[in-house]
DNA sequence: CTATGTGCAAAATCTTTGCTTGAAA
DNA sequence: TTTCAAGCAAAGATTTTGCACATAG
């Protein structure tokens, strides 16, 4: 099940407009408050601003740049918290990251072309064959106008089979190291 | 022109032996030392160490991992030279990062299907419209077996058109600010 | 009421920087 | 012998944590 903004209703953050797609027909559910019981949060005022401050932005922001932005409407919150719920959005799939943050630099030593198969969980890397897969098609874009092109970088994002069977286990949410 | 290991060099790190691949045939290139002059850097004891050492390691290290690692050869090395030569042959090219590493979190507020335009100088983050690209081939690989795959990220990694612009006028390869 | 979330301050990580000494070209 | 790198210590940036108080369910 997908939880998704209608097209339109991205700019100026059309608030109470959520759109939950059954893979069949748009339902219309009622409001935040609703999308944080689906996810099991309580929906204070901060996740509130927060969530709806960062929908309202443009381009991938920090959250840095979330704080400064939520602070114009919350000016007492803190950065702790815009942290905690910046991070329970992600874990509770309420919200998702560009691409995996790893906290450090990681360094690729094989120079094989390859994809990557990544565990939103415990953030565990691991190589992939590309067999068979054209993203090349990627580089013939007009859209791509100015950008010169030197690699194309595949993550298959997922839970690995070690997290799938920790969690039927523990049923925990916490971010986990490596399995 | 790339530069790359022949497929069996890799496991424990067969030092001299390196390939340049001219898109034609390949050449020998008789060592460390000439890879450097290649990329213009002096080619220390302690650059040939990390570079080996990098090499031989199985995943995806950090630069804390390879200071672990390169310590033991090393003993004296600090963790400042290992980061200093990390970003070095990053940005050289000698190395390149598992994804790009953006220092931050990113959360991404546009929930439609999209890849990543991403700027290896400055980092920027462009949305980038996935039309004609099928990556879904992936999800029916046998090698992903155990792992439940919830989304395929695509990044389309390179220099924008601003950094290029910049390049030809100041020759710099500091890292930089989104443009 | 009871469980969860917030705010604050402090700590833990990760990474860079400035400067002096040392090694490579 | 000049230029670039290493080592060290300190600072900067990012993220998490513990705990007292507040709020949602």
């Amino acid at each position: 099940m997908n939880v998704g903004f209608s097209a339109h209703a991205k700019q100026p953050f059309d608030k109470q407009q959520l759109f939950l797609f059954d893979n069949s027909y748009p339902m219309i559910i009622s409001d935040f408050t609703s999308l944080c019981r689906e996810h099991g949060l309580a929906a204070t005022h901060q996740r509130r601003v927060i969530y709806e401050t960062v929908m309202s932005l443009e381009g991938h922001p920090s959250p840095e740049l979330i704080y400064d932005a939520v602070r114009k409407k919350i000016p007492s919150i803190s950065l702790a918290t815009v942290y905690k719920n910046v991070r329970t959005f992600l874990e509770s799939g309420m919200l998702r990251e560009v691409s995996m943050h790893h906290g450090s630099i990681r360094v690729e030593p094989n120079e094989s072309e390859h994809y990557h198969l990544v565990c939103t969980r415990c953030r565990r890397i691991q190589d992939l064959d590309p067999e068979g897969v054209q993203v090349q098609a990627l580089t013939k874009k007009r859209s791509l106008k100015g950008f010169h092109v030197t690699r194309i970088a595949v993550d298959v994002l997922g839970i690995c089979a070690a997290c799938a069977g920790k969690e039927r286990a523990t049923k925990s949410r916490r971010r986990e190291k490596p399995c």
